[in-house]
RNA sequence: GCUCCCGUAGCCCAAUCGGCAGAGGCAGGCGACUUAAAAUCGCUUCAGUCAGGGUUCGAGUCCCUGCGGGAGCACCA
């Protein structure tokens, strides 16, 4: 180990060696001297960069996830500094939240000492892990001081009528009778936590109106292109689920109401041979209403059937299809045909308007519904007719010719396979003979002219489902008067504090335990001062932090969420780093909030985070590391085992940070040795600081600009990896020319140590410290500008120039790197390579790009 | 089923605009130092870029097809 101690037979004086142990302890109480990290002053005249990593959830301690966002996200906030910018690089807690809960519900104990004594212990970590932050910004979620204006921002919504009360399904925790997460419920229907299957219940619970923002919250995602990973922008894309095509009205025989079905292929109408809604709609209740005994005896079967299967019954896409008539008929509003409705439960009830028009020949699961009960199926699109002049290919045969449609097999009812590609319109009155994109013009004009339909869009996004019956959360300031209706809390009434945990039954009973604090939910109604009761559910956590990184600006006034001013100066966020894990909910969640603080004109932008990088995750052998599986690398172990700066460096150096890490295709033991060698150069060093370096060795001087003027742009880009290659190339360089070359005393190495420190200072700022003091300076090297190349030091005195012949290698010549391409030329058909290659055979063709490459192409 | 990403040495990964396939590390080998070992230092082996086709003077890089791996969405009308 790098720690141990050398043989005896050094001299004194020079037995010191690098001990990562007793630097991390001689600088951290010397940084919490300095700090160097603080943002804060007015009077900073630097442009400004806001550099954030997602805030933590206070679990216990730090995990190996937290080492790499924290050491890349570090890396970032600390070159910008060394850039010349006031970095604002805060830190806080996402503290709120479910497993407080249950520990505190476990043990008995208050969820709020639990959290905070959590915190303390993240937070004794995280200094030690050197992350640049500015303390002074701390914040938590759980502090009334916090969650007083996460109370502001709901009431902000609901005067907006963005935050509303409704009925609807949830999903629904038998054991642990709470209402659950979608997040909550694995992809077998049952709980994560209880192993319960989950049902669905109807429950009243609060929701935010996201679904109005979904064109907003797609189209924007085009102005990220390029700045977030495209990875996020698509899975936020497919997410939203945009589709586009009509409603369109039918009449029902025997009621008043028409019923709107949403249909991406309206061209398809006159192919429609009947109806399906989803069981569990309203509208299907009420149809079946007007049925006989037996219909409607059959379908509450089929209804309590369908509640029963789990999700994952219900989404295998293989499975039969299943449904009930309900005797009941729709009219086809172009051709006045009757359309028998049946209930199934491929059709969901939270999707368009809960029913569809069902196309069997053009709809592969309207097709298997109709051939399991044998309804009629209806070509009215003819793929075989070209529209474009080209025949549709069906396959490629094993020679890999195009397989052409046969016409006697294509038909649907027959084959069992939907046509649900291009094709030109049939047996559809007016449309006939049109192609799909004009049919579908052409029967929304219609449909339109008659009033029974329009364009229309549909999203997957639903609304936002923000109550939970749980104590350790922000209370929701809405107060219920007696007659039913909604007050919410004045203003200078919040923040509605939570009741104390003491003497409460924090055990899931299907209602918010707040609710049984009679103390706190008895208060007179605002307006006329008769009982009323609180609200008692609490707000999910995603709430917090939707708009956390807008209270970091100022996060102890107590006038305000957040200063417009100060949003002005530093947001949206230049860079934000965290897990891919948060790729669609909280980064989709604070796009919307950020969207309706743009809106209600509190904020001047629309979208929060100007850049994103995802760091993959910390894995072991493979696999993700859990418990169950035995497969856990603790943090706290490796950070004693190798130190701070090796565990750094080895996330900086692993691969590209978006690439899961394998902790068993790493080697922090390396990136330990790098360290102490690194460090050694610096130990070596005998020259002084005023040396000067122009009189150095010109080869490590190269090296030396070569990686000043690179490293930036690597950075910039995330190459993180090839910065630390870099860096290690430059350390090696050192080491040669003070082993075997001018020596230690060289100006050349001091300034090239002097350099290593300097950019070491992103990946493993204790050595980095310890190297700048070993070289004569005062502590602070996080705060050393970075220094610029010498161009003239970038300049190679002679260069490797390639000729090729017929494109093979033939020859190198060296040369200078202002040669022009003439003499380039005339050296190339000079050389012997090319000589003896080209031989007597005609030259067609050169091409020179100098100082690089001649390309010679012959004939013969 | 739809959408997207990735295949370079035994392993992790580099390779600005298409221009010498190798920067760096791990593992391995040899050597120096040592009584020996560890540590340290020096030297060093190893792929022609998943396969096939195309464009080009020139392809790891661009295009097409296939194979392999991964991710997201999915009875979404």
């Amino acid at each position: 180990m790098a720690h141990q101690h050398e043989s005896a037979s050094s001299a004194p004086g020079e037995d010191e060696v690098y001990d990562f142990a007793s630097i991390q302890k001689k600088w951290l109480p010397v940084w919490d001297e300095m700090k160097p990290f603080r943002s804060g002053d007015p009077d900073d005249k630097r442009p400004r960069k806001y550099v954030l990593d997602m805030f933590p959830y206070p679990s216990g301690d730090l995990h190996m996830g937290h080492a790499e966002v924290y050491a890349l996200g570090d890396v970032v906030a600390r070159y910008w500094r060394q850039q010349g910018f006031n970095v604002m690089h805060p830190i806080g807690w996402d503290s709120f939240g479910l497993p407080a809960e249950n520990a505190a519900i476990k043990r008995g104990i208050d969820p709020r000492g639990w959290t905070y004594d959590n915190i303390a212990q993240q937070k004794a970590s995280m200094r030690l892990y050197a992350t640049s932050f500015d303390w002074e910004r701390e914040l938590h979620t759980s502090d009334p001081e916090y969650y007083k204006w996460n109370q502001w921002l709901f009431l902000q919504l609901y005067k907006k009528g963005l935050a509303y009360r409704k009925d609807s399904w949830v999903n629904w925790d038998p054991v642990d009778l709470t209402v659950l997460a979608n997040e909550q419920v694995l992809p077998d229907g049952t709980s994560e936590r209880s192993g319960a299957v989950v049902v669905k219940k109807k429950l009243t619970q609060w929701y935010f109106r996201i679904t109005d923002y979904a064109d907003r919250l797609l189209d924007d995602l085009n102005q990220l292109e390029g700045s977030w990973p495209s990875k996020v922008l698509n899975m936020q894309r497919n997410w939203i689920g945009r589709s586009i095509g009509a409603d369109v009205e039918f009449e029902i025989e025997g009621r008043e109401e028409r019923v709107t079905v949403f249909t991406t292929r309206p061209d398809t109408l006159w192919g429609a041979t009947f109806m399906v809604v989803a069981p569990d709609s309203d509208l299907a209740a009420e149809l079946v209403e007007g049925s006989t005994p037996e219909i409607q005896e059959r379908f509450g079967t089929y209804l309590t059937a369908v509640q029963k299967s789990t999700e994952m019954e219900r989404q295998a896409t293989d499975r039969e299809k299943t449904g009930v008539f309900l005797g009941r008929y729709a009219v086809n509003p172009v051709n006045g045909e009757k359309l028998p409705i049946w209930a199934a439960d491929y059709v969901l009830a939270d999707y368009g308007h809960g029913a569809v028009m069902a196309v069997p020949a053009h709809d592969q699961r309207d097709l298997d519904f109709a051939r399991a009960f044998d309804l009629p199926v209806r070509v009215v699109v003819d793929v075989n007719a070209p529209v474009t002049g080209v025949i549709p290919v069906i396959d490629i045969d094993e020679h890999g010719d195009p397989v052409l449609p046969d016409m006697e097999s294509t038909d649907p009812a027959e084959t069992g396979i939907a046509l649900a590609g291009e094709g030109r319109l049939m047996n559809s009155g007016p449309l006939t003979g049109l192609s799909k994109s004009n049919a579908i013009k052409k029967v929304i004009e219609i449909l339109a002219a008659e009033g029974r339909g329009r364009a229309a869009k549909n999203y997957r996004l639903r609304d936002w489902l923000i109550s939970r019956q749980r104590y350790w959360g922000t209370p929701i300031p809405i107060i219920h008067g007696a007659d039913g209706t909604e007050v919410p809390v004045p203003e200078d009434q919040l923040p509605v504090l939570l009741p104390d945990a003491e003497g409460l039954d924090l055990k899931p009973k299907g209602t918010s335990p707040l609710g049984a604090a009679e103390d706190w939910v008895n208060v007179p109604n605002p307006i006329d001062g008769t009982p009323a009761r609180r609200d008692a559910d609490t707000m999910d956590t995603f709430v917090d932090s939707s708009w956390y990184f807008l209270r970091f600006l100022n996060p102890n006034d107590d006038t305000k969420a957040f200063d417009p001013r100060e949003a002005e100066r530093w947001a949206p966020v230049d860079q934000y780093v965290g897990g891919v894990e948060h790729a669609i909910l909280h980064l989709l969640y604070a796009r919307f909030i950020t969207k309706v603080l743009f809106d209600l004109g509190h904020l001047s932008f629309t979208e929060p985070f100007s850049a994103l990088l995802n760091q993959g995750m910390v894995i072991l052998d493979g696999s993700k590391m859990s418990k169950s599986k035995g497969n856990i690398v603790y943090f706290t172990e490796e950070v004693e085992k190798h130190g701070v700066d090796a565990v750094r460096l080895t996330m900086a150096f692993a691969g590209p940070p978006e690439d899961d890490i394998d902790w068993n295709d790493v080697s922090p033991v390396g990136s330990s040795k790098f360290l102490a060698r690194a460090w050694r150069v610096a130990k070596d060093v005998s020259s002084s600081p005023d040396v000067l370096w122009k009189n150095g060795d010109p080869g490590l001087r190269r090296v030396t600009h070569r990686f000043l003027a690179d490293a930036p742009g690597l950075v910039e880009s995330f190459k993180f990896n090839v910065v630390v290659a870099r860096l290690m190339e430059l350390v090696n360089a050192t080491r040669k020319v003070i082993d075997s070359g001018a020596g230690p005393a060289d100006a050349a190495v001091r300034e090239a140590a002097e350099v290593t420190a300097m950019a070491l200072n992103l990946f493993a700022p204790y050595t980095a410290e310890d190297m700048w003091e070993k070289l004569g300076y005062q502590p602070g090297v996080a705060l050393v500008q970075w220094r610029k190349a010498d161009p003239n030091l970038l300049i190679a005195e002679s260069v490797t120039a390639v000729v090729q012949v017929d494109g093979k290698v033939r020859d190198k010549l060296t040369v200078s790197p202002n040669i022009s391409a003439d003499e380039l030329e005339a050296l190339a058909r000079a050389s012997a390579g090319v000589q003896r290659s080209v031989g007597e055979r005609e030259i067609v063709n050169v091409i020179v790009r100098a100082p690089k490459v001649v390309s010679i192409a012959t004939k013969g």
